[in-house]
DNA sequence: ACGGTTGCCTACCGATCGGTAGGTAGGTAA
DNA sequence: TTACCTACCTACCGATCGGTAGGCAACCGT
């Protein structure tokens, strides 16, 4: 286990993940070629493949890098806010802070949402349940106190939610142009998409 | 251009744009083959090169088919809305009643989006642009007199919810399992779409 | 009756796909 | 030194990709 990198320093395996998570994001799985991911990579397809024993691999573990990045960030945030109010407000801010640093990954998750829904899904679960039953929980129960409006659905609310801020990064280029509005920045969708759900929430401002 | 039809009544034309819509938005462009959709039409694959002279033409065909059958729609929803108020609610819904009812639709859409943006753009500039722009337009005026949230982002609200609107159905079913809940079918999703893009949008209730 | 067009076919093309076989250079441990 | 292992290579496999060439039968207006 020497982890051995021949003249860069970052292993050779990251840097294979690193590559394929970008092109896997930007032209999808069946579009992207293991040719292409080892010539960008700057070694032959079969050495690509002597580090992971198939195409399918290779995105599996793709896959796992990236959750286990998201799943670095969330605990962080949850700790740092004690108050269930603005719980919700701050891992929504997280959340979009991490894919707005990392757009890539968002793109990719809409991508296997749709390529690969029962593969994810599994994965989804596994990382993000927990966190989104507590978050139903806690908008049931500001239901009954009444700082959350009565007619919220609160499973559908956060299944809204979490499409928002995925498709702010993963579509929001397209949506750029679409406006003519040159000056619609990520900045711009990052307040408008926190705005929203927090008046869709909250009673009252 | 007697538009013959061998046995069918449908024309060929149409029944291959009917069925690459479907595979083109369940698997994607590179994850579709001609083969495959002429096996599934029941034609030989160079006769499917008879009707499209490529892979591309038949995608743009297809998107062309899709754009046309929503422009079919929006209009007469419009005309029938006299009043400013409600003309974007009233929008949003028959937006989501059709991709609800062409739910293969907004998958395509997103798979565009992500797959050939500067592609798809020209097309949603096309039919879409002055509706948005009117929308803008519309939230703007509603700001000043009082209507609507003084700190909504006109723009970035309509770009959210156009993807709020597709991704409620492109990607809803990913969201299904996640949460657990079985019993979020597709009209909670539906009703709970419409209440946070209203409650976000109108002062009041 | 006839020439042209349409719709579909068989047969085939070069390119590229994911993956395998087998070999080599260099480091490491006994 | 010997034996092994890791990382990488060249050469190649069968399958499938998008697309082409050319033929054949049915239908068309003249």
């Amino acid at each position: 286990m020497t982890q051995a990198a021949s003249r860069n320093s970052v292993p050779m395996r990251q840097r294979i993940i690193a590559v394929a998570t970008e092109m896997l994001a930007e032209r999808g799985y069946e579009g992207t070629s293991l040719q292409r991911i080892a010539d960008e990579v700057g070694l032959k397809k079969p050495s690509l493949l002597h580090h992971f024993s198939s195409k399918d691999a290779l995105r599996q573990a793709v896959l796992e890098d990236l959750f286990v990045g998201y799943a670095e960030v969330l605990p962080q945030i949850l700790q740092r806010s004690s108050d269930g109010q603005d719980r919700f407000m701050l891992t929504m801010d997280a959340t979009m802070h991490y894919f707005g640093a990392n757009r890539h990954r968002a793109r990719l998750i809409v991508r296997e949402i749709l390529d690969n829904p029962e593969g994810l899904s599994a994965r989804l679960t596994a990382t993000l349940a927990p966190w989104l039953i507590g978050f139903t929980a806690s908008l049931s129960k500001g239901k009954t106190v009444g700082v959350v409006h009565a007619d919220l659905d609160p499973e559908a609310y956060v299944a809204h939610t979490a499409a928002l801020a995925l498709s702010t990064f993963a579509l929001a280029e397209a949506a750029r142009g679409l406006l003519g509005a040159s000056d619609l920045n990520q900045q711009r969708l990052h307040d408008e998409c926190l705005r929203m759900t927090r008046a869709a929430l909250f009673i009252e401002g």
